[in-house]
DNA sequence: TTCATATGTGAACAGTTCTTCAGATGAGCG
DNA sequence: CGCTCATCTGAAGAACTGTTCACATATGAA
């Protein structure tokens, strides 16, 4: 207890503080999450993700569903398989990807569902 | 029918392409996602948001429980607060920060349940 | 093998984001 | 009023991200 925590930093109320801090979750949690958030937070990787929702799909009609061009279909893919999001599954020189992560599955269906009753709540939007 | 959409892109399953580009949502959507997404894709903000899910705090208290300098959480809070993530209720000097948004303290109840959970499945990561 | 096709990769560039620093604002107190 | 304290802000620079272009790899067909 009573970590200085190097930083001259005021508390009001002290023993919120600590609670809080006690159960805030581990730097390197907080990082990955941080992280899965992130990639989500492409509009171009969300069109892939939301693609894949259905089911596979190889890389071109990937590119076809999301309007970008097949080499940046490739480096988001690159970069969400990385992250263990998606899955490739090889066809003589086609590749297919899938969801593999059902946490952001998870929360691409959350998304879904608040985009879509934002629809309802708010119709002026249109289509 | 049979937009050419500008782009030559090959395509393999056209049924599918076409199905799943119907249930695309808007731009406009997608990027209003996309942004919210990446409020949650900074370790900082979601210390903060965290923080705040227990109830409101101070933002001297939020830098104590982040980690971050003053200025940093101002500017953090500053845009959760144009992003209507979350709110201050101004009492004399001090500014009190509360969750405004449902959606995104669904997002974050997810995130830190997945967190619990995989501290469980992985427990060789640790506290 | 040689060719065409589907996908993957690296480098570079533009645009964005996060942090810090210095100072501004605005409330309470004497 | 002048002073202090809590918060906010703008500007600047470093670091990161997403896209494009050119090319590499690899598969299947001829």
């Amino acid at each position: 207890m009573a970590e200085p925590d190097g930083c001259a930093v005021r508390v009001v109320d002290a023993e919120r503080v600590a609670s809080v801090r006690e159960r805030m979750p581990a730097e390197r949690d907080l990082a990955d999450t941080a992280e899965v958030f992130g990639l989500l937070a492409d509009p171009g990787r969300l069109r892939l993700l939301l693609g894949l929702l259905e089911g596979e799909l190889c890389v071109c009609d990937l590119a076809a569903v999301s309007g970008m061009s097949e080499s940046a279909v490739s480096h988001a893919l690159r970069l969400l398989r990385a992250h263990r999001v998606v899955k490739a599954r090889r066809s003589g020189r086609m590749a297919y990807y899938r969801l593999d992560d059902a946490h952001v599955r998870m929360l691409l269906d959350l998304a879904v569902a608040h985009i879509e009753h934002s629809e309802v709540t708010h119709p002026e939007r249109g289509a």
